[in-house]
Order: C-alpha cells, then sequence, then structure tokens
DNA sequence: ATTGATATGTTATAATATAACATTTATTGT
DNA sequence: ACAATAAATGTTATATTATAACATATCAAT
C-alpha cells in the first residue's frame, strides 16, 4: 500500500510521548533552517503546547498555557503562531472542532485525512492517495476540479473500542 | 452509479431556483407530518432563508433576515431553529466556512461529501457509498471504526472553470 | 379550562478569531 | 559597528460564532 501513507498513527496510550514532541521539534528546526524560516521561541512554544499529546488543543488553552509569570498573553499572540505552524505544514486545524493538532509529516503534504476518536480524543492522519484520487474523480465526473479538502472521520481507536467505549 | 447519489447537484446559474426552494419546503413539510413534527413559521422562515440560494449562509446573516419591522432577533432563535432543522437532515453545516447549507434529500442521508466552488460558492452535496466505504476500509486497517465523517472539498465548479476563475 | 410539553423571547455571556497600530527584535547593507 | 530595513511580537480593541439560563408564549390533549 505504497500509496497510503499514515503521517500520524494512533499511539498506545502508554507510548513515550516525549518521542512524538521530540521528533516533531527536530523536524520542525531542521524544516524551518531549511526554508530559512525562524522557529522562535514563541512559535517553538506553541508547537510544543500543540504536541503536547495527541488530542487537537484549542488556541485559547494554548493562551493560557503561554503565561510568563507576567499576564496571559492575548489572543493574536497565538493565532499569528499557529498561522505560521500551520502554513509551514506544522500544525493542521481540525474544522469540526475548532482546535489544532500537531502534524507527524510536515512537508509531506498539505491536507490530510484525520481520524478522530469520540473515546479518547486522540487523533491519527492519513495522507492516502486513494482516497483523494476517488474524491477527485467522483468530483470530475460532475465538472468540478479539486483544489483542497477537508476530512475528518469521527469514530472509536482501538484501545478505546477495548475498553467498551 | 446506484451508489453514488447526487444529492444536490451544482445549477446552472440561470436555473429557477424557486423551484429548489418549493421543492425543500414541501419535502421539509411532509417530513415532519410523517414524523409528528412541527414546521413552525419561525423554523420555515429559516429554511426558506437557508435555501435562499445553494451557497452556505451565515447564522447572523439570516439573524439579520428575521426582523419583523421590530427589533433584530437574538442569536438563541436562529441557532435553535438552525439545530432543528439539522437534527431533521433539512440543513447541514459546512464546519470549513461556519456556515449552512440546504439539505436536497433530506431523510436521505445524515452525512454528505460537500463539493464547494471557490468561485461562486455554490455547494453540491453527493452521498457516495463508494467514498463512504473506501474511508471506512481504510480506517479499519488501523482498527478504528468510523461513526461519523465531514468531508467538505474545495475546488472549482464547471461553470466558474469556463469563467477562468 | 387545566395541564404538561414544546417552542420562542430575552438577557447575558462564552468561545473563537481578526484588525489596526505600536514596539521590539532580527537581518542586511554599508 | 551602525543605520536602514524587514520580520516578529505586543497591545488594545473589536468582530464573529455560539450557548446558558430563565421567562413567556403557544400548542396538544385531557
Ligand atoms: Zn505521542
Ligand atoms: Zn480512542
Ligand atoms: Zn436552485
Ligand atoms: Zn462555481
Amino acid at each position: 500500500m505504497s500509496n497510503s501513507y499514515i503521517l500520524s498513527p494512533f499511539k498506545s496510550s502508554s507510548h513515550t510521548h516525549a518521542h512524538c514532541l521530540g521528533s516533531a521539534l527536530s523536524k520542525a528546526e531542521s524544516t524551518c533552517a531549511e526554508r530559512g524560516l525562524r522557529l522562535t521561541r514563541l512559535r517553538r512554544r506553541v508547537l510544543e503546547l500543540v504536541w503536547g499529546s495527541h488530542e487537537p488543543v484549542k488556541a485559547y488553552d494554548i493562551l493560557d498555557s503561554l503565561h510568563d509569570n507576567s499576564r496571559r498573553a492575548a489572543p493574536p499572540t497565538v493565532y499569528r503562531a499557529l498561522d505560521f505552524l500551520r502554513q509551514e505544514g506544522f500544525v493542521h486545524k481540525i474544522e469540526s472542532l475548532n482546535a489544532y493538532v500537531g502534524c507527524g509529516e510536515p512537508g509531506h503534504s498539505n491536507a490530510g485525512q484525520f481520524l478522530i476518536c469520540s473515546g479518547c480524543s486522540a487523533v491519527a492522519e492519513l495522507d492516502d492517495v486513494d482516497i483523494i484520487n476517488m474524491i477527485a474523480s467522483k468530483a470530475r465526473q460532475l465538472g468540478f476540479v479539486v483544489q483542497d479538502h477537508t476530512i475528518e472521520v469521527q469514530g472509536l481507536c482501538a484501545e478505546c473500542q477495548e475498553k467498551g467505549l
């Protein structure tokens, strides 16, 4: 299945998440270096907060986590950082949740397909050419040319099914 | 292609939209009658406003159109009507736009797949079993069981391509 | 008419996001 | 190193989207 990439799989609840976080940060760092972009302290902190788990994070929760002993940051602070991270593909917005999730393979593609567990809230990301091609082909039969897509699938991950959720 | 339903096709810009509107209202009326539900004056007006075109409509635009010479209605008025209409499948929310669009075949299924033209904003709705099955099958390979989905595809309709948009 | 359920009105507020402009920090050219 | 420029962040205000809580009105059936 060479045309079906799992950009972020569901991880066992006992996995070492520090590895996910470290990997995401180092990918972002090297990608920014390649592209001549600045992964500033703020952008890095926001990326860390988004990658705090595999669950989508709300912009205002990030905002609340950003305080430096002084007062709370203002919304544009976090939205600008999120805009940058989304533009560079380090973070995706889950439209059906108004929340943001880290991308497991930045640079792989701009738009993935997201599986969202209604039990544990974890998100997995695919980039599946079969799905994309089928949608493009069905759309084309109606004369429609695809530019982008928002594909968010709600359901239960394997672990949550076992728990009987 | 019996397993691919076009619930709302793209209509030519010169089509007689009063037919779409009339059809949607009469379907809603008969469906409510069957189900013992009340398509009240307010709900009917909101449905008419959503069906004012094939473009998604914003909740607050509906709100602004609801004035009866007296003062503007309050948000819960329109959100409650939209909740009812969505629950009964007469209206869908387009998550990527925070806007609402009429359903061409209420009762056919709960979740369709939406093609959204970035030229004219028109929306077409599919209920394509091939797409749904493929997504369910890909998800299942990861142990994920699908409950629902949000599929919104951005691109250009045939008419807008001809216009060079 | 009385009752209970459903729907709507009303006020306030929560949650999400952007506009506009000031200030700071980093980069570039000299 | 210095000034000029560009990029990023801070700050204040406001726009947009949506819900909570409770009061009133309407409807359906006894
Ligand atoms: Zn992890
Ligand atoms: Zn789960
Ligand atoms: Zn029409
Ligand atoms: Zn179009």
